[in-house]
RNA sequence: CUGGGUGUGGCGCAGUUUGGUAGCGCGCUACCUUGGGGUGGUAGAGGCCGCUGGUUCAAGUCCAGUCACUCAGACCA
């Protein structure tokens, strides 16, 4: 493929993916680091990706019959003890609040790392028959992790996020919205996102702290890593039971509800970035790019140029997020600029184009030119756009065809990686705890999910041999 | 948390070994130039060298501490 690198300043992904990534954040407008460690500001065009996410899965919520409510931001050190398994989870990584004058709180606040028991708090108050059930909330907020290590979008110390966290009679109700909701999540991966995703169940060990099960997708990475780009939790009533939540069924007895909660993040960003993005910066899919096309006039300053692009600019608007580069940077510039940005598509309209009555159209991610009658430009953007994202999600499914290994031992997996470098391992597992530990000891690479759908190859453990349990995606993630 | 790297105009870097007037490229401002992949030119503006303390006649340079970013691990959305 030996792709032409047109920008200098991106180091190219082969050398160092890491450095490649950061570059690309920073060149790409994307953040901005701040002083605080892990906190950094995300800049106009990164948070209108961010915003196109919300409107998408905002309606999706709001089509499954959710709603959307605040919690507050702090959460008293008694309330977030009261599930045990869960402050054991979270613990380690909760920022506590210091008050700025001598105000010493007896029962100290710390900043939500997730709001499972605000909201648990809120639902024993206003829940008392089954009447009051189900009730389906979500949030948009950010909450606080303070994470050792920090990464751009991956990895922040704060990070926005949706969560989602809902209550239902029984818990064949709460299982199915469990389901539901991660294939919400996999909708968006897909069909707007254009990242393939295996949904999948987590391992005991990989468990969401306080859940009976953890749902998750993965979509493996650019560089064979595995990203989980969404998880879905089945509490059962273990939070009902801790938090004393209740309601009287039909038949006047007590009962404790079933809760889920499920999430996205930020973290979608970051995982655009990584299975789209290629020497050139960013590619983004249409769903969610800012600017969906970009207009480049050629010798802007000859009559009649400006006002021809200003003109189509307007007429496209109204379907599409259209720029029109009118700054006075040169041409060659300009491509460059919006290559780095991952600009879907870019519409060219020099004088010879005008006077032919048309345009040159480039796609972001084949960097193919196509001319283009201005009287159809309408139809064709809207082809070249779905172009776009369908050339976007067959070629991250085929780098995840490409780099998932089917396995029968350990030995095989280690064979696997060295040969073709990291990616997605698939292999049985007997269930145990000790053989899972054992295949991360030996090649590196970790449990990431049961998948939901996939057969079974194989009737032994890939570790010990005993008799198979469980197809499982192992990888190295992120 | 462990181990490496880096912090010098907005960005990327040189200068630190051997202490002695802060430099380069890009960007920025003004004007001109520019037809299809970061045009070319002329003239300008901009920095108490991450922070704190120490050694010295003198510190970007030496010493100690501290903070941040970054990479590789372990952990995590």
């Amino acid at each position: 493929m030996a792709e032409k690198k047109m920008v200098e300043d991106i180091t190219s992904m082969d050398e160092d993916f890491a450095k490649w990534y950061t570059d690309i954040v920073k060149k790409a407008e994307l953040i901005e680091y701040t002083s605080v460690k892990g906190c950094m500001v995300i800049r106009p065009y990164g948070y209108a990706i961010w915003e196109n996410i919300q409107k998408i899965l905002d309606g999706m919520f709001k089509a499954t019959g959710h709603e959307n409510v605040c919690m507050p931001m702090f959460i008293p050190e008694s309330l977030l003890q009261k599930e045990k398994d869960h402050v054991e989870g979270f613990a380690p990584e909760v920022a506590w609040v210091t008050m700025g004058g001598s105000e010493v709180l007896e029962d100290r606040l710390c900043v939500r790392p997730t709001s499972e028991t605000l909201f648990c708090e809120h639902y024993a108050n206003i829940i008392h028959s089954y009447r009051d059930l189900p009730k389906l909330y979500n949030q948009w907020v950010s909450v606080v992790r303070w994470e050792k290590t920090t990464r751009p979008f991956l990895r922040s110390r704060e990070f926005l996020w949706q969560e989602g966290h809902t209550i239902h009679a029984t818990a064949e109700e709460a299982i199915e919205e469990t389901e539901r909701m991660l294939n919400v999540y996999a909708d968006l991966c897909e069909n707007y996102l254009a990242i393939p995703v295996i949904k999948g169940k987590k391992t005991e060990s990989d468990k969401f702290a306080g859940a009976v099960s953890t749902y998750a997708i993965e979509a493996l990475m650019h560089d064979g890593k595995a990203l989980q780009a969404g998880t879905s939790h089945f509490f059962g009533d273990g939070f009902a039971k801790a938090f004393d939540i209740t309601y009287t069924n039909k038949e006047n007895k007590k009962i404790n509800p079933f809760q889920t909660s499920w999430g996205v993040t930020t973290r979608l960003i970051g995982a655009i970035i990584m299975t789209h993005g290629d020497n050139n910066g960013l590619v983004l899919p249409p769903a969610v790019a800012p600017v969906q096309a970009v207009i480049i006039p050629i010798a802007q300053h000859k009559e009649g140029v400006l006002e021809k692009c200003a003109e189509i600019k307007e007429k496209l608007s109204s379907k599409y997020r259209i720029k029109l580069d009118d700054s006075d940077n040169s041409a060659g510039w300009k491509f460059s600029e919006y290559e780095m940005k991952g600009v879907p598509v870019r519409i060219e309209m020099g004088p010879r184009d005008i006077e032919a009555g048309q345009c040159v159209i480039v796609t972001r991610h084949n960097g193919e030119r196509t001319v283009v009658a201005l009287d159809e430009l309408e139809v064709v953007l809207e082809q070249k756009l779905k172009e776009v994202h369908d050339g976007l999600y067959n070629k991250a499914l085929e780098n995840r065809e490409k780099r998932t290994y089917s396995c029968t031992t350990t030995d095989e997996i280690i064979e696997a990686l060295k040969e073709n470098g990291d990616g997605f391992v698939k292999a049985m597992w007997c269930g145990d705890e000790e053989c899972e530990d054992a295949v991360k000891e030996k090649t590196g690479v970790c449990s990431r999910c049961i998948p939901l759908e996939g057969e079974a190859f194989s009737d032994v453990c890939v570790c010990c041999g005993k008799p198979a349990k469980h197809l499982v995606y192992w990888g190295k993630a992120y």
